[in-house]
DNA sequence: CAATGTCTGGCAAACGATTGCCACCCGCCG
DNA sequence: CGGCGGGTGGCAATCGTTTGCCAGACATTG
């Protein structure tokens, strides 16, 4: 059968000390003559001991884990976010917990009032939850939210300057009419797009017109796509490479050239986009970073134990990547 | 600043009982006397009462942890085994811990060595780690392979099957030399499935030319694709999706026509194999499936308490899905 | 009325690690 | 020779929860 993992006891016997003096000497370098901390790290080794996370716990008050909350895991933004976090936390020696809330306001908040007690703190994908609450929480759990400030701080991808990046190609190829299609009410990024897509138009002197919300899913593309064509504009970003797809996939259907007869841009430049065809032109979003810059913000204020109000705000900029999908406005 | 979250202690103040029978009023229904019991679940309720994972780790041995570890969370192949496993973890109540090692071995050890102490169990996807020591390490820790049985048990995909029904696929579209880009040395699902289309190979009466070993990632597709167009084959079978995803785009930067000049078929079905032109025909494996089945698995010896040596086997089929990037064989 | 059981609820001992505080051993200086 | 201080290492409390065991209350039965 499976035999207990050895404990701090057990090391201390084997190298003849005190516990207290085999725990100094493994995590307080210097503390401890430093003969007797090799007599006792040799031990430990020989025994194969590894500190025990709850106990450690107990005692110190530290975790050791940080968890990432996202509301769908499937979705490939998050992919990116998740090799972000992970990254980084692995770095820092830290323990990286997975939680999925489908969307689910509620499971984010039985997600938080668990890692209250669980974690050391979390970073919070594009939470669903309202500002008041996480605000609130903030105060019992570090918090870092991507996507969506609070109070000022967190990570922000800058997907609205991207957006105008792709309004700017779009009007230089000659679009008049460009049709935006949005993404959920909820999302926080996805209002921000449209205040500096309307501020963008008038600039450029071209028309901007807004469709949706829309599912961030491939599936919500076709009514998209129907949508876009009927609004009778040439070219359309989307809230997200997803729906971008979808709109692809749909316009291929029923026979509507891209870019010949409408260009497409989406959003993030997800795993993938590089592989429909036609590829897409795209606002690259560096999701890995967020992801790394989320979790390394958090950890600094896990151990500089500054929750201040003022957190960090850390925008990350973002790009147009053209590829195939758009081209030349050709009027209709 | 933060307040600390209530404990047991406070609950069982707040509802005046002794904190052992708060303890029970919570978690062992039907201990206590339901008056009493309703008493302390509404004190706890009122106070936002979470129990403590740490201290109930502490002293019950279990954790409420299960970890996933995966070589390298960006591929593809695993959002959907996350997806899985996430999923049915989240259903039991687990907590959900994701490591990436990274390709290491040494990661991997370290991985395992740390969750001895802090997670119930774990379900290795495609370990990297020596049979022996896998062996080793399934007496210190509940573990379930997937896609690498140990000892006669684990999760396992049939990716042989499904390569065989690719391979019937080409024969019956005419191909008679058919190119095998192979993964890994390390890859025990490699060896497998060479050695099915070894046989099904004299069966069908048609020649397979086994290529690689190839890293399973995209960047890898240029070599293979060269090398398959080169050893004559008029159709190529792919180690996975990733390497096929390769190949197309550099038949594509070739002139190669795909399905025209070269049929392409890839291996797991993961996010983007519909997406890239043309689409590919590829084995479809129920990747979140094989993720939920092995969490399931994992779960039940870790409550069942049999780690019986006879830890139980499970095959999950395949099948081919046949897109557009597979034809007709055409003599070269 | 005594003996026996059944419910309830509390006491206290774990679990594994950390850490404040104290004790001891030395060497050194005045 | 006494006092002082720095360097080491041990004692014991503490963290939050679970759980074996016991004790009282009350009901049941012979």
């Amino acid at each position: 059968m499976t035999d207990k993992p050895p404990t701090l006891r057990d090391v201390a016997a084997a190298s003849g000390v005190a516990i207290s003096t085999a725990s100094r000497a493994l995590s307080r370098p210097g503390r401890i003559n430093e003969e007797t901390a090799v007599r006792v790290r040799e031990a430990a080794a020989a025994l194969g001991y590894t500190v025990g996370a709850s106990g450690r716990a107990l005692s110190s008050g530290k975790t050791g884990t940080v968890a990432l909350v996202v509301p769908d895991v499937s979705n490939p933004f998050f992919f990116g976010i998740v090799r972000g976090t992970q990254a980084a936390l692995r770095a820092a020696g830290y323990t990286h917990v997975l939680v999925d809330t489908e969307e689910s306001v509620q499971a984010e908040e039985r997600a938080l009032r668990m890692l209250r007690t669980s974690a050391d703190g979390a970073v919070l994908a594009a939470p669903r939850l309202g500002d008041e609450w996480l605000v609130a929480w903030s105060s019992a759990l570090p918090l870092v939210t991507l996507n969506r400030p609070v109070n000022g701080a967190g990570v922000v991808i800058d997907t609205p300057g991207g957006a105008v990046q792709a309004l700017e190609h779009l009007a230089s190829l000659g679009h008049e009419r460009i049709a935006y299609a949005g993404g959920p009410r909820t999302s926080w990024s996805d209002g921000r797009r449209r205040n500096a897509l309307r501020a963008a138009a008038r600039r450029l002197r071209v028309e901007v017109v807004v469709l949706g919300p829309y599912a961030p899913q491939r599936e919500a593309g076709a009514a998209a796509a129907d949508a876009a064509w009927q609004s009778g504009a040439t070219g359309v970003l989307a809230f997200n490479d997803l729906l971008a797809f979808g709109m692809l996939e749909r316009f291929g259907a029923r026979g509507v050239d891209v870019p010949g007869q409408m260009s497409v841009v989406g959003c993030d430049d997800v795993f993938g986009a590089d592989l429909v065809r036609p590829a897409l032109t795209t606002v690259s979003a560096p999701l890995e970073r967020a992801g790394h810059r989320a979790a390394d913000l958090l950890l600094a204020t896990i151990d500089r134990r500054s929750p201040g109000p003022a957190g960090a705000y850390d925008e990350l900029p973002t790009h147009l990547v053209v590829r195939d999908s758009t081209g030349p406005a050709t009027p209709r």
